[in-house]
DNA sequence: GAGCACTGC
């Protein structure tokens, strides 16, 4: 036994499998065997040619029963002739041989072109064709986003002119794949669950991850996953391809990380067929104000540039409103009939300036070219002779000419009208949607966007793109996990990205509102998400699949050591993995706790998903009928955005009129839905359920949303998660019998103080207790409230409903610092609580001696009253009753109870009173001294301790009589639903 | 007394 636990610690793998030996013993062998297949060729940058033949190796071509250059098999696909000729003009089927070739000869192949190179598209069809689809296996294709997954399966499908039934798709709460389905895009996390059912995923030939210089954390998971799914499909003779698609060349986190493949895969380069975009920098970088500069920019561009859409990239959504309305205000233009008239006639527009103007023919510069370092020193400097402002790099046409200073007064021209539309991730689909139709006749497209518009959404027809360089990300304190919102400076990959949206349909420019040097000082790629945020969702799935050491996991970067093992803590206070024994050193502590297995009630919340907190909400929720409110918590908690925002500056007095409606709207359906009283108590989460019923009970139409200002969106995926959850919970739980019911009731009040409690289960971590006033030192902690982690005030957050209330102990959902750290998603509970539901958080005193210790005859411990105070802050909580604590005194007080005749029924002459054994060792008689000792040995300090050890060794029995022993008082066993959870409500 | 970019199960 213990052999087995030392091999399984000193083996480099971390994806242990262990129940199959064979796969054990294949992942052990992985850097020797698997990647071996073929040496490997490592072209990064340059294509692979077909007279290069890479090195195959038997195993693989008998695998596939053909010669490696050639396919054996040829699966006909029937295309339309207009199909075949769009075809043929993508660059990516010049390469299929070469592609094709790698992928046969090599179990990893990575594919880096960029957008416009049709390798989503045409990749899986190549390996459709070479048979790679043709008996029992698919293959699968990961996308990072939904409507990617739903839409590239659409093409694909329509390419080569096969039913749904055959190319389909499956995202998180929908999909239409069939028993015939042979190419399957899915996103990324829905492989991941794939993985939890089938660690081999054998019914796929083939996986493709696209968008892989993304990193997402679904991703960058995935593909430590299938580094080592790989090889133990050779092992087993089932091999499986492996395909990392990248739009940049940044592929070395795969390709040299010896961790994750110990041999390099091959890098193909396919071009793409992207048109020319110049970039211009500007000479001199704004401090600050590149809010202004965006609005200078584009009125230059709109009055001298022919036509053509402008594509600005700002930062937030106050931003895209505030540049929207000074741009409308600047250029604005009446709606008429024409409007109506689709049809753009690009002749008819007229543009004042650019035609008196000489149109200059646009230079050629490649994208590609550039994107490493900028390639213009030279002609900065020749340019700044001439113009002080700006270098225009590689172009004639020059912005400053024709300026009329027009930022001063911002005067309005309604003879250039612009069509300015904002565009952000929160705006109402129908409002993006405007977009991508043609602007009114007449006028030019100016969409004012946030960072949607580098990856998520694709605008046609953009000849322009303002880039103000700058991006807001999220940024979370390891420690605390308290986040907060900073603007700093892109990276260069993504200003390239925004750059290259201006080449779409034809040539265009890209202006740059920063220098060339502040541009090579951007760092060249984002960081990877997984080490930004905090890990403990990506943990406990990784533990459910049997990585212990989630350290030792082939990352292809890994998350940073406090994050994992932050990560860790949380998980073992949630109850999810299994607490480090706590004997040995401190070092070795250290180390085991970053290894903890998962315990039984981690398999279930890592089969609901949501974060682990809320997952421990879910699995406590039985009781009580509270189930369907505490789906409802927390689908309502996962969903971002629940409210439609409306502080965004108004464009007309009308419109702030209308805001300031709906703002006034807001509160009071805030306070409404969060009730009176006891109701009130649940705070936020009880504002939550209140509008998901009474928006359910309507009958969630856009209509109710749009009157109590719910974002519509967010309620169909509330609707949609609620029914997921229910689904998940039935599964785990067969006697639940849920469903999710529209015209579900208000919780009772017996219910929301249920509920409460099972918050602040989940949330153990996120407790803040106000300031006392005895405590108030200082000004700024007035109103405010301590957390155990923060030295700074922390404060309830205007929007709360709790606002006003202030109640001494409450929990939130985060904290976000802002101009102070505001909780949001605040709950109030009660401090008796907390020693019960968190007593991972609570330090606990001496069992008191009045009330005295007991015996449960329900769990069959003993019980006692113990006060304890809050970890890291001291607060002191009443004494509550919990099991004895382990120890001596517990076997004393079992001992004793057992005497009493606590635990059966049998009544025995005794010689001594059971009081005796709670004397010292020394008092004892040696009769009763060898019970004592008899029960250590045996570990049998509770009924079901006793049970086992009598089990075992039935000749314990006679420690304490002759007779039989005691008889067990119903089931002993601790499910998670059924644990006897709660304090007494009121 | 407020101001959050973007995504996936």
């Amino acid at each position: 036994m213990e052999l087995e636990t030392e091999k399984k610690t000193e083996s480099s793998d971390s994806s242990g499998e262990d129940e199959e030996e064979e796969h054990k013993e294949a992942i052990e062998k992985t850097a020797t065997d698997s990647f071996n297949f073929g040496k490997v060729e490592e072209c990064i940058k340059k294509p692979l040619n077909s007279d290069q033949a890479l090195p195959s190796t038997p195993a693989l071509q008998k695998a596939f029963n053909k010669p490696s250059s050639k396919p054996a098999v040829f699966i006909p696909v029937d295309r339309s002739p207009e199909i075949q000729e769009a075809r043929l003009k993508l660059p990516i089927l010049a390469e299929e041989q070469v592609i094709m070739e790698a992928i046969n000869e090599n179990p990893v192949v990575i594919i880096c072109g960029e957008t416009g190179s049709g390798k989503t598209t045409q990749v899986p069809q190549f390996l459709y064709e070479a048979g790679y689809a043709s008996s029992n296996g698919i293959i699968g294709i990961t996308e990072p986003r939904r409507v990617a997954a739903v839409s590239m399966s659409h093409r694909v499908a329509k390419e080569m002119n096969i039913s749904h039934r055959v190319v389909s798709y499956q995202i998180r709460y929908e999909g239409n794949v069939t028993d015939e389905t042979k190419i399957k895009f899915m996103t990324d996390g829905v492989l991941l669950k794939e993985i939890q059912k089938d660690f081999l995923l054998l019914k796929y030939k083939v996986i493709i991850i696209d968008e892989a210089h993304e990193r997402s954390v679904y991703t960058d998971i995935l593909i430590g996953l299938l580094s080592r799914i790989v090889p133990l499909r050779g092992k087993v003779r089932k091999p499986m391809k492996l395909i990392i698609m990248s739009a940049t060349l940044r592929v070395e986190d795969f390709t040299d990380n010896k961790k994750l493949f110990p041999a390099v895969p091959p890098a193909i380069q396919v071009d793409a067929r992207q048109f020319p975009v110049t970039v211009h920098f500007n000479k001199r970088t704004p401090a600050d104000d590149y809010n202004g500069e965006c609005f200078r920019k584009v009125c230059k561009i709109h009055r001298m540039l022919p036509a053509g859409g402008i594509l600005v990239f700002l930062t937030g959504q106050a931003e895209v409103h505030s540049l929207c309305r000074r741009l409308r205000k600047a250029f604005p233009f009446r709606k008429n009939k024409t409007e109506e008239k689709e049809e753009s006639v690009e002749e008819t527009r007229k543009f004042k300036k650019s035609k008196q103007r000489k149109t200059m023919p646009l230079p050629k510069i490649d994208l590609n070219s550039y994107s490493v370092l900028p390639v213009d020193e030279g002609d900065e400097d020749r340019e700044a002779e001439m113009d002080e402002d700006e270098d225009a790099v590689g172009s004639d046409i020059d912005l400053e000419l024709g300026d009329d200073g027009l930022e001063e007064g911002e005067k309005s021209d309604s003879s250039l009208p612009l069509y300015v539309l904002p565009l952000y991730s929160l705006l109402a689909p129908e409002k993006q949607a405007k977009v991508f139709r043609p602007p009114p006749l007449g006028t030019r497209l100016c969409v004012v966007a946030t960072n949607v518009a580098e990856t998520s959404l694709t605008i046609p027809s953009i000849k322009y793109v303002v880039d103000c360089g700058k991006v807001k990300k999220r940024f979370y304190d390891k420690v605390t996990g308290v986040s907060s919102f900073r603007v700093t400076w892109t990276s260069q990959a993504s200003a390239n990205q925004r750059a290259g949206r201006a080449g779409r349909t034809e040539p265009g420019h890209c202006y740059r509102l920063y220098s060339s040097a502040v541009f090579s000082d951007f760092e060249k790629f984002s960081p990877p998400e997984i080490t930004r945020r905090p890990v403990e969702d990506l943990i406990i799935q990784m533990k459910a699949l049997n990585i212990e050491k989630v350290i030792n996991f082939p990352f292809p970067t890994p998350p940073p050591t406090e994050a994992l093992a932050a990560a860790e803590e949380l998980l073992i206070a949630l109850g999810a993995l299994k607490e480090p024994l706590k004997t040995g050193r401190l070092k070795e502590l250290q180390r085991a706790k970053l290894s903890c297995p998962i315990s039984p009630l981690g398999m279930t919340m890592a089969s609901f998903p949501v974060a682990p907190r809320y997952a421990k909400m879910l699995a406590l929720s039985k009781q009580h009928d509270c189930l369907p409110y505490a789906i409802t918590i927390v689908s309502a908690m996962t969903v971002r955005e629940f409210f439609e925002e409306f502080e965004r500056p108004a464009v007309s007095e009308e419109e702030t009129e209308k805001l300031k409606g709906k703002k006034a709207r807001v509160t009071q359906m805030r306070r409404i839905w969060a009730g009176q009283g006891p109701f009130q108590k649940l705070g936020d989460l009880m504002v939550m359920l209140g509008a998901v019923g009474a928006c359910e009970y309507a009958g969630c139409t856009p209509k109710f949303c749009e009157a109590n200002g719910l974002r519509y969106k967010a309620m169909v995926e509330i609707r949609r998660l609620r029914g997921q959850l229910t689904t998940a919970v039935n599964s785990v739980c067969p006697d639940a019998g849920l469903f999710v019911d529209p015209k579900m009731k208000p919780p009772t009040e017996t219910q929301v103080t249920y509920l409460r409690q099972i918050v602040l289960a989940g949330l153990g971590d996120h407790v803040a207790r106000r300031i006392q006033a005895e405590e108030l030192l200082d000004e700024k902690w007035k109103y405010a409230y301590k957390t155990p982690l923060l030295d700074d005030p922390v404060f309830i957050h205007p929007n709360s409903v709790l606002f006003k209330q202030l109640p001494e102990f409450v929990v939130y959902q985060e904290i976000v610092e802002t101009t102070q750290m505001y909780m949001k998603g605040v709950s109030a509970i009660e401090s008796e609580w907390i020693p019960v539901l968190l007593p991972p958080y609570c330090h606990f005193g001496k069992p008191l001696e009045n009330p005295p210790p007991f015996y449960c005859p329900e769990t069959g411990r003993i019980r006692c009253q113990r006060p304890s105070v809050f970890y890291r802050v001291g607060w002191q909580l009443p004494a509550v009753e919990v099991d004895y604590p382990e120890g001596i005194d517990r076997y004393k007080y079992f001992a004793k109870f057992l005497l009493e005749g606590k635990l059966g029924s049998y009544k025995r002459c005794l010689l001594s009173s059971p009081l005796t054994m709670l004397k010292t060792w020394s008092k004892l008689q040696p009769r009763t001294e060898i019970l004592l000792k008899a029960l250590v040995s045996e570990s049998a300090d509770s009924r079901d301790a006793l049970l086992a050890a009598w089990k075992k060794n039935p000749k314990c029995k006679c420690l304490v009589s002759g007779g039989a022993g005691p008889t067990p008082a119903g089931p002993g066993s601790a499910g998670w639903l059924a644990r006897g959870l709660m304090v007494k409500a009121g």
